[in-house]
DNA sequence: ACCTGAACACCGTTCAAGT
DNA sequence: ACCTGAACACCGTTCAAGT
């Protein structure tokens, strides 16, 4: 059983990159059982996605499913491996904005809640698979894939702000240490888009409205740590329309359609 | 049946302050239920609490039970209501805090924090009830309950910010609308916390001190809505340090013990 | 008026038999 | 070397019978 390497802890096909035909398609076929589960998800929640749904929602049987995924909590770890594929795929777009180091810092934003907006569900996979449960009872090989891909969002984000330090926009009491930095952005963007996924139901956000929030939040704590230009003397609300037209069009046409 | 009305649709005994004895003898069941749910929780993880699993650990039978959560997800949304009481009861505590208006904030976010800590399942449960699955399986009398302890504890922010607007204490610039700061604060502290639950398995954030992390997105935060003192001339690792000392010595030492 | 637990449909997981 | 689906243990939920 060759590709059970993928989930009986080897991460082998998938740190190679040439793979042979039969190992395509069981790619393939991963990816396709990926949609189905994710599809399942979003119209029946985390509870509605079980595996005999996925099973009887595709032409597999229930052994060949569990060849691909382990159990449960490796099926949830796949999903967010693919959520964080679709993150830091969307991140090197948004790096290629062209504008000051602090605008490309919101596009960066902007691809969270563009995520959490487009894929809900999976983006609170990100979140589901750090509970022990998940961390317990995934493979190996996924957890450890998991882990590679945080760890490059990460570099993505560090380096950053290691620009904009090394470029002088950062005030220098800040410059303490850069991971303090990029956790601090990846919590707000987090906990605010998180919190929004609930806000149709929570009184407590329903009246705001989710991007000026956001956006609310990015101007505060990047005023915070000094980065200019400062919010007062640049009219960032016409940076974000503009990340949403120049970059993500045809990402914000389908979440509209 | 009397007391279904608790999950049967009207939030009736909820709002009643005054019990008979038949009812306080169903309360007292209730919160130790809940005690047992939170147990199971807390050992085995979200997916490890099952129906089964309660009525094994307590000296009730499956219809009494379910005569208290009307299914799986109104007994989570009990949990989630459980994790808001404690958090409010805690919040007022923290308002006692003698100090700056600022001081007070960041006593509040503690109380975030030592929650996350304390009971970290239970913590996250106040996410998890706000997923599509929940807010359409529980029962109409929790999520009235659950929308209704949202907005006390919305009220307590907003009010704190109210004083420190009030008091000429944050720049004017930030004024607009205090539903945006309290959102602001919640959600910064609500992501830090959150993402520092998985701190174990994330190599992103393990290399941080969680403590030294969040004051560090506080500072930033607040400088940026120019809330004094700016922590450039104000010791708030101090203020910490007091507030664990003179708030919460009884629960830190909990924690350590 | 409330409690009980047997009963049943559904879910997660395995594995002997097949190709 | 991989696929299949029957089989089984466990879980969520109900409800007729009991007190």
């Amino acid at each position: 059983m060759t590709f059970l390497n993928c989930n009986n802890d080897s991460p082998k096909c998938f740190i190679r990159n040439i793979l042979t035909k039969r190992e395509q398609k069981i790619a393939d076929r991963e990816v396709e059982l990926l949609n189905v589960a994710e599809a399942i998800m979003a119209h029946e929640g985390f509870s509605g996605l079980t595996m005999d749904k996925l099973v009887a929602s595709c032409d597999y049987s229930k052994g060949t499913v569990y060849n691909h995924f382990s159990n449960k909590e490796d099926l949830f770890c796949a999903l967010c491996i693919k959520s964080l594929r679709i993150i830091i795929s969307q991140t090197k777009r948004a790096l290629a904005f062209e504008g000051t180091l602090r605008e490309q810092c919101l596009a960066l934003c902007y691809v969270q809640r563009l995520h959490s907006q487009l894929h809900p569900t999976l983006f609170l996979c990100v979140l589901l698979a750090k509970t022990p449960a998940v961390q317990e009872r995934a493979s190996v090989g996924r957890l450890a894939l998991q882990s590679e891909l945080e760890q490059e969002m990460t570099l993505l984000v560090d380096a950053m702000f290691a620009k904009a330090l090394d470029e002088g926009e950062i005030a220098q009491a800040s410059e303490g240490h850069i991971e303090n930095l990029t956790f601090t952005m990846w919590s707000v963007s987090f906990g605010a888009n998180a919190l929004l996924i609930g806000a149709r139901e929570a009184k407590a956000i329903e009246r705001l409205n989710g991007d000026k929030a956001l956006l609310f939040n990015l101007n505060a704590l990047l005023d915070g740590i000094g980065w200019q230009p400062l919010s007062q003397s640049w009219d960032y609300h016409a940076t974000w329309q503009r990340i949403e037209k120049e970059v993500f069009a045809a990402e914000v046409a389908a979440l509209q359609g």
